[in-house]
DNA sequence: AAGCATTTTGCAACAAAGTTGCATTCATAG
DNA sequence: CTATGAATGCAACTTTGTTGCAAAATGCTT
């Protein structure tokens, strides 16, 4: 086994999952990706499985903390693997601005852009903030 | 013609559209809500159109700038009125927050909070910054 | 207000995306 | 190594989104 395959089997291990050869292949694609990933990028990358299992899979992978999802104004759902402490700790940490480029198309967590606090007006809970950055990314300005 | 019926024949005619009797109804809908609408919400109010039509009409909506979307987590796209500066102007100030209530499912246009800026990583170049906050709204917490 | 050019709509057919039930296969605890 | 429960793959289906084209509506011109 190599680094990626220790490091997936472990996540799935700690989050109580069992591991099968689906569920491995599908995290180490997100592990090894730069980007943030839909269902489309895994059924193309990962074509032994089926759509179903890999849908399922994300929907498993969603309900454990290991991946988390970024909205998007297309009709789709992104999704990124989450920060380490996330995964080590079962507990959500991901506070951080994400970034969508024009041009490539690409999606990545800026882990050390923490999302600035907001002040809504009275009467609203905040549970959970979302921010999406449009722009062009580092390597398409190159 | 009430003022609904009005607001909504000037926006087009603004916008350079022609006025039809499905435009004016979908805008209509949008211009009576407090809550930002996917297609499917449309569909179900404004029955006596072709879904073909409800989608090529939100294109155009968007096209003209009339309305703006809100991305989501799940898979769809809500979209809301632009504020009207911004469909007189013909640009898009859309700097507010977004709040989705996990309660009652509704998202709204928090336009008097402006979306903070944030100090991205040297390489990357900002066009665009979307901000979705989900919680309690006001009216399910009183 | 009537005719005409152009745009918009509705229908039909299709393509893509997502869901569900069930039989088979696989993982792992004992 | 085996038994048990969980995960997978398949098939069928539902929902969502797209495209081409004929019919209808809009608004411009006279």
């Amino acid at each position: 086994m190599n680094n990626l395959e220790k490091q997936s089997d472990l996540i799935l291990k700690n989050s109580g999952l069992s591991v099968t050869s689906s569920r491995k292949k599908i995290l180490e694609v997100f592990l090894n990706a730069n980007t943030a990933l839909e269902h489309q990028d895994i059924e193309k990358i990962a074509t032994q499985y089926d759509r179903v299992t890999i849908y399922r899979t994300l929907q498993t992978f969603l309900d454990k903390g290991i991946i988390h999802p970024i909205p998007t104004t297309d009709n789709s759902i992104k999704y990124a693997v989450c920060s380490e402490t996330c995964v080590k700790t079962g507990h959500h940490h991901d506070n951080h601005v994400h970034f969508f480029c024009d041009k490539c198309g690409k999606t990545e967590c800026l882990d050390d852009v923490a999302i600035p606090s907001v002040i809504l007006p009275s009467g609203y809970d905040t549970h959970e903030i979302n921010m999406v950055v449009n722009g062009t990314c580092k390597t398409c300005r190159e």
